[in-house]
DNA sequence: ATTCATAATTATGAATTCAAAATACTGTTT
DNA sequence: AAACAGTATTTTGAATTCATAATTATGAAT
């Protein structure tokens, strides 16, 4: 699975992305303070790096640096969970759009067939949940613009920052594949209008489904 | 003009915001090697929160890191431009929408008001930008999604590395006048998908004349 | 017992120091 | 003169040290 690779991150990178995954996995919890010197100790490391990678979470929004009082993990708010899947809803629907429009067949065959895994991983949660982000990660490629790639990343991010968060909740595995279904229409008949009607529906119910 | 901040800015911002200044004005120039010794003497600071300062630059976009051989002033080719556009044009026209449901009658007023110094200024350029700028702000500000305010802060800050940035061409000033009247028209009807449209007209415009 | 003032402790922010990698320089060889 | 090896210098990345702000603990006074 894992090369080992060729270009290694830099140290303030990996402990970013350390970050993340405690974050993500509530260990450092939404409001909670973060103790430089505890996890610089723990990953031993000095506070430098660490304190770089505090200051990058900070600008992504995972963490929220207080003046003279260090950093917390940022807490939200139904408001921005709100406000958050709006954005996400608005930016890969506009994303659908162009993929009907600007799509080669081969990536259309592409996206096809990692639908087809997703119908086949029905019944599988953990696997159903990596494919379909998979899908959604392999449309904004195809979209083909990178600063939209990282605002999409970022805000994923931030969902992942609270309790209800799942984009897909378990009780809608059959309700989002036939979304996707429609959506794949769309895009194969390569109507534009349609195929961002479709990712937009197919926010609109997370959202519902979420609530 | 400037009050003094109550809550002063930590070091390393003050410093993030020195240098995204500086490479506005080009004056480190897109691909040039920033020289870190070089720039914290200059500042009467060490090279820490200078480091600081240009890892949270590197995740807004604006300077990328290389490992081992530090940091550089990002390039902003053609299509990262006309994609930054995009993206711009994408989500301030969804804001005027938002604003045209949410907003109070005081602050469509407000808005009303900023359009009227918009209309006085017409042959101070300079004044005629600051004021636009103002415009498109004050309407992010009342759609009222900091995530979104934070996004188009960041892809604003990247057109401006581009040579032809201009969000607003000085040749277009009257014509820019009219899409703001427009736009407003729409607004005061609280008519979405024309205040919608009239946003994204407005940008629209706005590509050609930046070629 | 509670409040207030003061001292001790702790944590942050920033400067300095240090190790290692990348680059530039020097002199030799062909 | 060009190519190369080996050395010196520069620069990065990270640890350490230091100053000061914020917090906590201590004790006096009401």
């Amino acid at each position: 699975m894992s090369a080992l690779s060729l270009a290694p991150r830099a140290l303030y990178e990996e402990v970013a992305e350390l970050l993340r995954q405690r974050i993500f996995a509530r260990e450092l919890a939404p409001g909670s303070w973060i103790d430089e010197m505890r996890l610089a100790e723990e990953y031993g490391i000095s506070r430098t790096p660490l304190r770089e990678a505090l200051k990058v979470l900070a600008t992504e929004g995972l963490v929220t640096m207080k003046m003279r009082r260090g950093a917390y993990v940022t807490e939200v708010n139904d408001k921005d969970q709100h406000d958050v899947y709006h954005l996400l809803s608005l930016l890969e629907s506009d994303a659908a759009g162009v993929v009907a429009v600007q799509a080669s067949d081969a990536e259309l065959a592409d996206l096809n067939s990692i639908h087809q895994e997703l119908v086949a991983a029905v019944g599988n949660t953990d696997k159903f949940f990596e494919i379909n982000e998979r899908f959604h990660m392999r449309l904004l490629e195809i979209a083909n613009n990178r600063w939209r790639d990282q605002m999409v990343a970022d805000l994923r991010k931030v969902m992942k920052l609270n309790r209800h968060n799942s984009l897909l909740k378990s009780g809608r595995i059959e309700e989002s594949l036939r979304e996707h279904q429609a959506l794949l229409d769309a895009l194969l008949a390569r109507d534009v209008s349609a195929s961002v009607a479709r990712m937009q529906a197919h926010f609109a119910n997370g959202l519902e489904a979420a609530g």
